[in-house]
DNA sequence: GTCTATAGCAAGATAGAC
DNA sequence: GTCTATCTTGCTATAGAC
């Protein structure tokens, strides 16, 4: 056997990026931990790769610069959230029921599940590399793509006629996304908090089938 | 109730400081703009003192750090964004439109007031010096103290029984602060929003008298 | 009060050995 | 792939002249 094809048995990465040894996610974690815990300014790149177990030049064997370590934070933070939401939504019933299951998941990605969603949640608003606002302008779409089923969820409501689809959808994802600031673990749980969310707002319904 | 008797002290100034030629103004004018625009730790004290009209060594006379700088622009836009709530609830009536008139002073400050309550609401969650949390412990009761005036308005609310005030106030500032996210002018202005917010809310009422 | 000058340091990023 | 070593740049803060 041709030395050369010993270590083939991997799977299809990109086509000619990482092949063995990829200690890539190793720096994901490190990085968002790092930028929730700091900030993305603050956190240095040197901190990230020594809690990755590396040193600070290697990691550019990875990530060409910092900008593209937080884009890579967010575009996996997005994945990990827009999932568990998908899932839970696919396993509840009816509308306010889908509706809740999406904040459970939403608050309980955000709130116990950790760095990556908070990093996507509070990096946006800074334009995180200063001058350069390449990275930026990729994402917002990421953002926009996954608030957009809330919109969905929202749209679906039974609702009293004249309430208005669009600042229900805004107060609700204000209403989750600003519980970073308050929550407390060993207070109320994601769960219980989504509960009382959904249990205000039910009486907005218009008289149900 | 006895008028104009909540405002926040007036400046503590230390009884020898700033006696005349004091630009200090024009310092924490621009400290909040940078802190806005790039977040505390990317703003540089340099960039700064240049937007003052004066040199980076220069502002020490008046700050002793860059934590105090960012601590005197919380002050001061604490104290601004109370102020403009409390005259506003002082002249609305009846429980929902003194809420109303609250959430519309509060978005007034924030989306278009500009750079003072932005600082507020936003370079709180991450501990802004680093190592050193003396600054933050002093940061939180100020916005604690304000927040409260809202549990204030949201406990005279005449709700339907069972409904959870702590939720609705947490629901209420969540939908307000988050509100920096999507806010564009040129749409809805922040009366605009404020009473769609109430009207979205206003069936959660109790039978009025 | 504001300046110039600079100390002292930490950051992001690069080069090349291994 | 990871290292060491270093370049370059920018930062906060200080010292002392004026």
């Amino acid at each position: 056997m041709p030395e050369a094809a010993r270590k083939l048995p991997e799977r299809p990465d990109t086509p000619e990026a990482p092949r063995r040894d990829n200690r890539r996610p190793q720096l994901l974690d490190a990085a968002a931990r790092f930028f929730r815990e700091q900030g993305y300014a603050a956190a240095s790149m040197r901190d990230i790769a020594a809690a990755a177990g590396m040193k600070a030049g290697s990691m550019y064997y990875y990530f060409p610069s910092k900008a593209d370590l937080l884009l890579a934070v967010h575009e996996e933070g997005i994945r990990r959230i827009s999932d568990a939401v998908v899932e839970a939504v696919d396993a509840a019933e009816g509308p306010w029921g889908r509706l809740q299951a999406a904040m459970t998941a939403h608050l309980n990605v955000l709130l116990d599940g950790g760095d990556y969603a908070c990093v996507v949640i509070r990096e946006l608003p800074t334009d995180p590399t200063g001058e350069e606002g390449a990275v930026r302008t990729r994402l917002v779409p990421l953002r926009d793509a996954y608030e957009a089923r809330f919109a969905d969820l929202v749209d679906a409501l039974p609702l009293a006629p004249g309430a208005s689809r669009r600042y229900l959808r805004l107060m609700v994802l204000g209403a989750l996304n600003w519980s970073q600031t308050w929550y407390r673990s060993g207070g109320d749980t994601p769960a219980d908090i989504a509960q009382s969310f959904v249990d205000l707002l039910r009486p907005l319904a218009a008289a149900e089938t």
